[in-house]
Parts: C-alpha cells; structure tokens; sequence
DNA sequence: GGTTGAAATGAACGCGCGTTCAGTTATTCA
DNA sequence: TGAATAACTGAACGCGCGTTCATTTCAACC
C-alpha cells in the first residue's frame, strides 16, 4: 500500500505519471527503472512510494486511465444517425484522439505483456469495449446496406490497426497536416467499408 | 566476440536463436534473461556465449535474418504487371509470409526501441526498402490513374499497419481459414487504394 | 516560535542480471 | 588407446534492480 499522501504537494503525483509515461514510451516498462523515473522528477527512487504502491501499478494505472478517458471520450463524441456518419465521426474521433497522445497509446498497446495477468484482463476488457463500438456500427452499416463487409470482425481489427498505427510514424512537424491526414484516413476507411 | 564454434553441434545454435525467438516474443526482450533461453535450450547460461557474443547480437540477428529473408522471399514471390496484378501479389505474400511467422514479425515491431543506434539503423533501413516495395507499386497505379490515392506514402503505411496487425489477433485453429483472410484483405486492400 | 506531520532523503536489503573463465566432460581421430 | 579439441559446467564478478524504512527537512498552523 502507498503510504497517505498529504496536502501541500498534489502536483508531485501527476507529474511521477508524466514521468513514467515518457519513460516508458521511450524504452518500454522493464527497461525503465524506478530510479530513472525519479531522476526525470527530480527525487530519490524512495519517494515514488509516496505516490504508488509499486512500479506495476504505475503502468496499470496508465493504461487503466488511457483506456477509461478513450472510452469516456468517445461516449461524448460519438455522433450521427446512419452507419457512415456514424463511421465518420468515430474515425475522426479515433484520429484526433489518438494523435495528441501517441505515448500512451504506444504503451497501451506494447506494454499489455508486461501486465499482471488480473490487470491484464481489466485493460482487455476495455479494449474490447472500444472496439466493440466500431464494430456495431459496421455491423449496422452492413445491414441496411450501406456497407459492403465480408466480415464485420475483420474489418474492425483492420480499421482500428491501420488508424492507430499512425501513431508511430506521425511527428507534429512532419510533412502532412493534421486535418490532411484525417480527411485522407477517412476516404480510405469509407472505401474500406465499401460505402 | 564468440568462441570458435566446433564440427559437432552444428544444431545447437539455430535451437539457441529458436529460443530466443520464443522467449522474446513471449515476454519482451527486456524481460528475458540468458538464464532463461539457456534453461530453455537445456543448458547453462554460459554455454550461450559460445553461439553469441552477447544478448544484444541475438535480438539483433533475429531482426536482421528476418527484415532479409523477407525481402528475398518477396524478391522471389514479385509478379504481376500491371499495378492492381502487382498490389494484389505484394498483399497475399504479405499476408502467407507474415502468418507463418508471427513471433518474428512480433518481435521486428516491438523490439525495435531495444535496439542499439547502430542496429537500429541497420534494421530501419531493411524495413525501408520493404516499404517502397508497396510505395513503388502505389505509385505507379497512381500515375497511370487506375488507382485513386491521395498520398502513396500515406497509403503505404496504412496499409503495411492493416495487414501486419493481422498477426497480433490471428490463430491457428481460429474461426476463418487463411484463405478467407487472404481474400477478404486483399478485397479492402483493393478498395483502400480506389481499384 | 514551537509543534505537527507531510515530503523526501539516502542507506540498506536480497536478488537476479549479463558476462567471464578455469575446469570438467564428451567426442573425434591418429 | 591416448592426445586433441569441441562442448559445456558452475562458480564468480560487479552492478543495478524494486522496495523498505529510520531519519531529516520544511511548510503550515496554534
């Protein structure tokens, strides 16, 4: 258990995430050690116990948090009445959210081997949740005919992999804009999907 | 540098690399100690070092053999002439190749931030050249108009992300055949590109 | 200004890491 | 059969790991 935490420092517990996030998106989770987090701080590898009960949790934590704010975020984004608007406004959601947190979305995804196997199946449970969201919509698309989709499943795998593998090329000063790169992504998932 | 390597255990260091192939995939390469790839071999952690000179070159020799056996298979598989024939050849291999190997492809992704700057560059450099491989095929079916394609590069990455995440969900005894994979891809691979 | 208690230190714990190497075992071949 | 050498062991090396905890620092409040 972490010890309490008092009043007078609540930045230092947000900033020890920060840290961790940057950390391990640059070298991953086992080859990050807790005293390079608090060095990033600017502390002795003691005092992170002051704000988690152990180097695991402070990954959990992460994905556990990434994948809820994603879920939450898309729950208040989500938009429009037919299957393509509805593919629209997910797509553009998943690219616009995606992009301003690549680190996360990197460790949420390499890092799922590093998990305890309990916290495993919390952040597969969410994954799934989100996913699920993307494949409804296919699956409504598909029948009322707006779509053309041998397989719902597939495609939804295929969509979601290729929308967030832009996450390890995309750089904020890179050739393409961001609304380029949205307009461009969604004429291709809409042709994906046959609509 | 590795001990000279005598005329009668010439099996003994391809079961090393399988190990590690095994082993790195399972837990990342971080995670994985010599200890445990000599245990899983059958031997003592010393004895590694006689068909290794360190942990590094394994990871290193795994990615390397794999970025150039791919190529040379894909230099052998090439047909087709005209673009969409061509694109639709680059996307089957793509997809036999990769779901023969999935540990491999696995670790060619995941393990490239392990990587020292030196064999870091040697391995970016082998995937660039894959890459312009579908960049070259995307092109030129985009200059002689029969495909309808915003930004090749764009596309390109899209995608190789589209069909290597195929690698991270599929199963041997799941619930579609190779061959139907193969099809329904090749069939979003074609409308992405607008053929 | 003295007391409280949160925040952080820094030394220590046992442990497993990658790697080395002198010594032992097993195979080959004269 | 015995010398040569390949294959491997097992102990050791220094080091950094995650975590704990008695001690110290220091802002906040009576």
């Amino acid at each position: 258990m972490a010890r309490k935490i008092g009043s007078y420092a609540q930045t230092t517990g947000p900033q020890v995430k920060a840290a961790a996030l940057k950390l391990f998106a640059q070298s991953g989770y086992a080859a990050v050690s807790m005293r390079q987090i608090a060095s990033e701080v600017g502390m002795q590898a003691g005092a992170l116990y002051l704000y988690t009960p152990d180097k695991q949790t402070l990954l959990f934590d992460l994905m556990r948090e990434h994948m809820e704010d994603l879920l939450a975020a898309w729950a208040a984004a989500k938009q429009g009445a037919s299957p393509p608007e509805r593919l629209e406004a997910f797509t553009r959601f998943h690219i616009r959210y995606h992009l301003d947190r690549t680190d996360l979305v990197f460790i949420a995804y390499m890092e799922l081997r590093n998990l305890e196997p309990d916290n495993f199946a919390v952040i597969q449970a969410l994954r799934a949740r989100y996913e699920q969201e993307l494949e409804g919509i296919l699956r409504d698309g598909n029948s009322s005919g707006l779509f053309k989709i041998a397989d719902a499943r597939l495609s939804t795998m295929a969509i979601i992999a290729m929308l967030t593998g832009m996450t390890s090329w995309y750089r904020e000063d890179g050739r393409l804009s961001r609304d380029r790169i949205e307009r461009i992504y969604w004429n291709m998932v809409r042709r994906t999907v046959g609509a």
